[in-house]
DNA sequence: ATGTTATTGCGAATCGTTCGCAATAACAAG
DNA sequence: CTTGTTATTGCGAACGATTCGCAATAACAT
C-alpha cells in the first residue's frame, strides 16, 4: 500500500519544494512556469559546484534531451533578474558561473591549484558595506569578494620552492 | 641653445621616466621593447579610468596609427604577467579593464549610475588574507573585492522612490 | 475548449579575445 | 655598422561565450 488514499498529509516531498520555490516565485511576477524553466532551475539547485551556462546546458540536456542552449540563457537571466540565481565572475579568462541566491555576506575562494571554490561567511561584506555608507554616502548593492590562491590542503608545489643546493 | 653639450645632468622628464619602468622591466626578463608595448604603455600609464583592450586600442591607434589590436591583447598580457599591469574584471557584462599595478590591498566601487569607478584603500584585503591565512591556512594570491551601488553625488533616481500620491 | 501572448527552438549574428603564420625589427655579437 | 638570430608584429581568420530575430509552440486566464 504505497499511498493510502485517505486523508493522509502529503509528504515533504524535498523535489517538490525545490519546484515550489520556483513555481512560486514565477507566478508572482507573472511569468510562466515551463519545462526548460524548471530544468534549469532543478540543475542549478542540485549541483556540488558553481558551473558554466555551458554545464548547465550539459546537464540540463541530460536531464531532459533537447534543452537549449538558449533557453538556458534566458532562464539563468531570468533567475537572477527574480533574485533566485546568481552571476559570478571568477576570472577574466573563464567563463560566467552560476549559483542559487543567497545572501551576499558570503565571498568565493578559489584554489588555484585544486580549482576548488569555496564559500566563505563572514562579517567583512558587512563592514564594507556600512563603511562605504557611513565614511562615503555610498550605497553597496552588490559586494563581490573573491579570492584566489592555495588552500591548506594543497601542497605548494609552486610557491617558495627551496633555494637551489649550491656546490 | 635647447641642451649644452657639456656634461649637463640628463633633467628628469617624466615622460622618460615612464618609459624606463617599462624597458628596465622588460630588459630584466630577456624581453624586447617594442614599438607597441611602449605605446600602450603609455595609454595605459596615463589613462584617467580603466579602460578597456578596445578603448586602449583606440588611444593608442590615435597616438599611433597602425598600431595592431591583436599587439595591444599581447601587450597587456604581457604586462599582466610581468606584474607591470592588472586586469579587472568589473561586471558579467561588460569586458575587462585594466589599470597599471598597485598593491592590491585596494578596491573598486562601481557606481550603476554615472559608471564611475574608484579606487579605495583600507586595511580591508590585509584583513581578509590575514584571516584566511590564519584561520583557515589558505595562502591568497589575489584579493578581489569589487562593490557595486549608488555613489554620494548620484541622486537616488532609482531607489526608494517616493510613495505615489494617493487621491 | 479557446484565445492571448509569453516562451521556445533554431540558426545566424555579435562581441571580445586569441591564433597561425609570413614579414619585420630588436638586440647581441662581431 | 653590418649581420644573424629569433622575438615580435600585423593581418585576417578562428574561437567561445552569449545574444538575437523570428516563426512555431505551449501556458495560463477565461
Amino acid at each position: 500500500m504505497p499511498a493510502p488514499s485517505a486523508a493522509a498529509p502529503p509528504p515533504p516531498d524535498p523535489e517538490e519544494a525545490v519546484d515550489r520555490i520556483l513555481a512560486e516565485t514565477l507566478r508572482r511576477r507573472g511569468r510562466r512556469l515551463t519545462g526548460p524553466r524548471r530544468t534549469v532551475w532543478r540543475t542549478l539547485y542540485t549541483a556540488d559546484e558553481h558551473l558554466t551556462a555551458g554545464q548547465i546546458t550539459e546537464r540540463a540536456q541530460a536531464a531532459d534531451p533537447g534543452t537549449n542552449r538558449a533557453s538556458v540563457y534566458r532562464a539563468l537571466s531570468l533567475f537572477s533578474e527574480l533574485g533566485l540565481a546568481r552571476e559570478l565572475n571568477l576570472g577574466a579568462d573563464q567563463p560566467a558561473r552560476w549559483e542559487t541566491a543567497h545572501a551576499d555576506d558570503q565571498f568565493h575562494i578559489v584554489c588555484e591549484e585544486c580549482g576548488r571554490v569555496d564559500h566563505h561567511a563572514g562579517r567583512l561584506v558587512e563592514q564594507v558595506r556600512s563603511h562605504l555608507a557611513d565614511q562615503h554616502g555610498f550605497t553597496a548593492r552588490r559586494v563581490d569578494l573573491h579570492v584566489s590562491g592555495q588552500c591548506a590542503r594543497c601542497p605548494q608545489n609552486s610557491v617558495r620552492e627551496p633555494a637551489p643546493a649550491r656546490s
